[in-house]
DNA sequence: AACTGAAACAACCGCACAAAG
DNA sequence: CCTTTGTGCGGTTGTTTCAGT
């Protein structure tokens, strides 16, 4: 019946790690390759889902800008819940962020509203409360709201400078359109050093590259892209054809333990 | 200090669409 | 042209953390 087990739930260090390997490897097309592949034991769709929302190199992290917070009033007036459109205009922002961060909001407006019913009602007779989207207002800019750790010590993406309007879906992958510098990231130098000289990174070890602004203020969009990033070759794989690759393993050691390995040779 | 509700985030599910065979 | 497979998207649910009482 069953076939291979199926993981499911939350993603570990390990996966992540692994699959931002093998993305970097394969690109962020071939989900149910990458998936087979990379020996995790995940859904291609899951993967892919990992991978947007939580990998990405480029993802912003941390509470929404008052600007980001117009935009996607804005965008969702005249859009509707066409989440990934509204995403694109908002870099560095996922659907899911887009569209959970909508949510709350959306709550915490249906409950004013139900408020101001009340009062209103008792008190006069206008309406109004309606289409008037008190929205930029009602998030209040200024909260504070304490930096939620709901994501283990990495959703601290403080200082991400809201610019470039550049879809971060468009990782490109192996195809990818040889547009403007898509990936900053890639040009740091790292190989996959999760274990670099003798000392094993975790991937909290690695997100918290980025708790620490000021190493990385050349950035822009990518600002706050994912750490992971930083351990992964990138360009010197994305320009590989599939053979070479076969032929040339990057960094032996890990290549070695990976599923994929064996994949490939066997 | 313990409890409770709310908020934020992560992940899964099902459907629709597009491309490949 | 039809079928299959992969991918993307939107909706929904579950989990964790925080803030207020």
């Amino acid at each position: 019946m069953e076939k291979e087990e199926v993981r499911k739930g939350p993603w570990a260090e390990e996966e992540d790690v692994q699959l931002v390997f093998y993305v970097n490897l394969f690109g962020d097309r071939r989900w149910d390759f990458v998936a087979k592949v990379s020996g995790l034991k995940r859904t291609g769709k899951s993967c892919r889902l990992r991978w947007v929302n939580y990998l990405h190199p480029g993802l912003k992290r941390g509470k929404m800008t008052p600007n980001e917070e117009r935009l996607v009033v804005e965008l969702q007036s005249k859009w509707g819940n066409r989440w990934s459109r509204i995403a694109r205009r908002l870099p560095g922002r996922t659907d899911n962020e887009i569209k959970n961060y909508w949510r709350t909001h959306m709550r915490k407006k249906a409950q004013e509203r139900k408020k101001n019913k009340k009062v209103s009602s008792s008190s006069s007779s206008s309406s109004s409360i309606s289409s008037s989207s008190s929205f930029s207002n009602s998030s209040s800019p200024s909260a504070p709201s304490s930096p939620r750790p709901g994501v283990p010590a990495l959703a601290k993406g403080k200082g991400a400078g809201a610019e470039g309007e550049r879809s971060f879906y468009d990782t490109g992958g192996v195809e990818l359109p040889a547009t403007t510098d898509t990936r900053v990231e890639k040009n740091k130098t790292v190989v996959l050093e999760v274990e670099e000289g003798n000392k094993v990174y975790s991937m909290d070890d690695l997100w918290k590259e980025f708790e620490f602004p000021e190493e990385n203020c050349g950035l822009t969009t990518q600002a706050v892209a994912s750490p992971i990033w930083d351990y992964c070759p990138t360009d010197s794989l994305w320009s590989m054809s599939e053979e070479e690759r076969q032929l040339q393993p990057v960094c032996d050691n890990h290549f070695q333990s990976f599923p994929f390995y064996n994949y490939m040779i066997g």
